[in-house]
DNA sequence: CTGTTAGCGCGTTCAA
DNA sequence: TTGAACGCGCTAACAG
């Protein structure tokens, strides 16, 4: 039944089925706006390219048009986790209710450039985690890319800085937290990974800054990896320093400052109180059940899509909702 | 210094530059095969397009030659984990070295139909997790897609299978660890998510089938939620039963049971042994570190790659690497 | 009001 | 090395 190996229905094909033009046919597909077309010509021409399977070619309409309906994601080259991956859901969602359609390019750094990846998409906006470099941006325009948005990054960039202030926030919301259920002595623990700075940087920050306005000392920061000992070498020097809570980057380092808290026969919060940040599924699964800030994916992602859809458009983007964007899930361990 | 609203270089500019027609630019930036031109010719040109900045239009070129250079994969619409992104970076790796670019679709259920977006990418392949219908394999092909791969789903389906064999192996290695661990009477932790059945259907039936073969009863299997009291009220049932070893959908279920064990005031592996899927992070971060099964995630990857770029090029596949794909993590827990 | 003709957008490739 | 046609959809101008 099924011809393997047939050429591609166009929109010619449809048009002679339906005894049209090819003009009809584009007509009728696209509701164009001031055309009058008869309901029969109508009903012809869409019984016509249903029964054909007609799908318009998205390269020759990209060509015509000068713009794609696609919004490009170029993905950190750190391991992505759920969040980042619900974000990248809602983000779809929210950019679909507006007729564009999000893909994400998982980033590996030994991959060619990233030109090569526009340049085979053609999209109608850019969204990254990390800076451009001016040539990039640059040559993004000169290839018709309408918008170049950085999520984070820092030093003085054309490309917006959507998301930065809200990691700063979630810095702070952590450290509100402990120094609310009464501790004075706050430590940080960092990840051991170079490529998570941008993220690690605001957040150290909106700690630095809470702790400095309720006039408390600054935190006592310590490389954690994801390894239960080397996690519980941070926590010996943390409670020997009489520090009484920390803020972690994320759950994943929150987890392994538990497990160092247990390997040393301690306990959270007793000797030691753990905030962690992203509220992963292991999270509430943690011995204890860990405490953690997270900022509303859908809020966010909602408020980029409206970015996005302004700066295409040439309109200027939404403000940054400050507000209700990030909530503290209280457990246990903090 | 930079013109904001100019139009796109073209390959007419770069050939104007030059001094040469646009022919001889495409020789030359393509390096066809078959054509001889001057080494003089060849310079002026290559600089004109590097001092104009010119990207050719992905979108003319595809839709002269029919083909883009783009995977497009679907992903499935529930969360996706640090392993999936593991993959995908590796995928991308893989097929970036055969000159293609892979670029992920976050596929959440609320939005428009796949038809959409294939249709704005006209990639050259599709991978996706489900399975897709005869309908939307016919519709693709009709739209110039070379190849469509379902890398999981039931039924008998015109897409290939590439790694449902690997889902039930690691349902296998599981069991099989238990069993050579002296367990007798295992359970199966299955997830309470009904978008990841057809992930766990397959592991599922690894465990039977492993246990069937050592002439072991066959698994009690538990629908366990990410949260400790219902996870708790599965141990309990599974303790009651007798049974000594459990065998997670993955990690996640894996640690959602050591938190029910631990509620119960017991001991894992000593009262019940557990062992997980995928070495997430928190794995080894778990009270206590989590036993658990990977696969080689690079390897998955470079066998995936090779069967996309033989079926593009329309030659039959690799074979499934069988062996070396699925390795035990062994820790405290299992 | 209905629908058609014609040419564009841009890179590729055959024939000259 | 080049002129010219092609792939396919869009849309301004135009004729019934």
């Amino acid at each position: 039944m099924t011809d393997r190996n047939r050429r591609r229905v166009t929109s010619a094909d449809v048009a002679r089925l339906a005894g049209v033009s090819r003009a009809t046919v584009s007509y009728v597909l696209n509701e164009t706006p001031g055309q009058t077309i008869s309901a029969d010509t109508r009903g012809r021409v869409l019984d016509a390219a249903a029964r054909l399977g007609y799908a318009p070619s998205a390269a020759a309409r990209t060509l015509r048009t000068g713009r794609s309906e696609v919004v490009l994601c170029l993905l950190p080259d750190w391991p992505i986790g759920p969040e980042v991956g619900r974000m990248l859901g809602n983000l779809s969602t929210a950019l679909a209710r507006q007729g564009l359609t999000l893909v994400a390019h998982p980033g590996n750094r030994e991959d060619r450039p990233i030109t090569e990846i526009w340049k085979a998409i053609t999209p109608a906006a850019v969204i990254a985690f990390a800076d451009f470099s001016e040539g990039e941006i640059e040559a993004m325009h000169a290839a018709g890319v309408a918008l170049v948005v950085a999520l984070f990054g820092r030093g003085p960039q054309r490309g917006r800085r959507e998301l930065e202030m809200p990691q700063q926030r979630v810095g702070r919301r952590q450290a509100a937290h402990l120094a609310a259920t009464g501790h004075r002595r706050i430590g940080y623990a960092y990840p051991d990974d170079d490529r998570l700075l941008i993220f690690a940087e605001p957040r150290l920050a909106g700690v630095r800054e809470e702790l400095q306005e309720r006039r408390l000392p600054g935190p006592a920061v310590e490389t954690v990896a994801l390894d239960p000992d080397q996690a519980a070498d941070c926590v010996r020097r943390w409670h020997a320093a009489g520090i009484t809570g920390v803020c972690a980057y994320n759950d994943e380092v929150a987890l392994a400052v538990l497990a160092g808290v247990r390997k040393l026969g301690l306990a959270a919060p007793a000797d030691l109180a753990v905030i962690g940040v992203d509220d992963i599924p292991p999270a509430r699964l943690a011995a204890p059940a860990l405490t953690t800030v997270t900022t509303d994916q859908v809020a966010m992602a909602s408020y980029l899509s409206a970015t996005v859809v302004a700066a295409i458009s040439g309109k200027p983007g939404p403000a940054v909702p400050i507000s209700d964007l990030i909530r503290l899930v209280r457990r246990e361990s903090a």
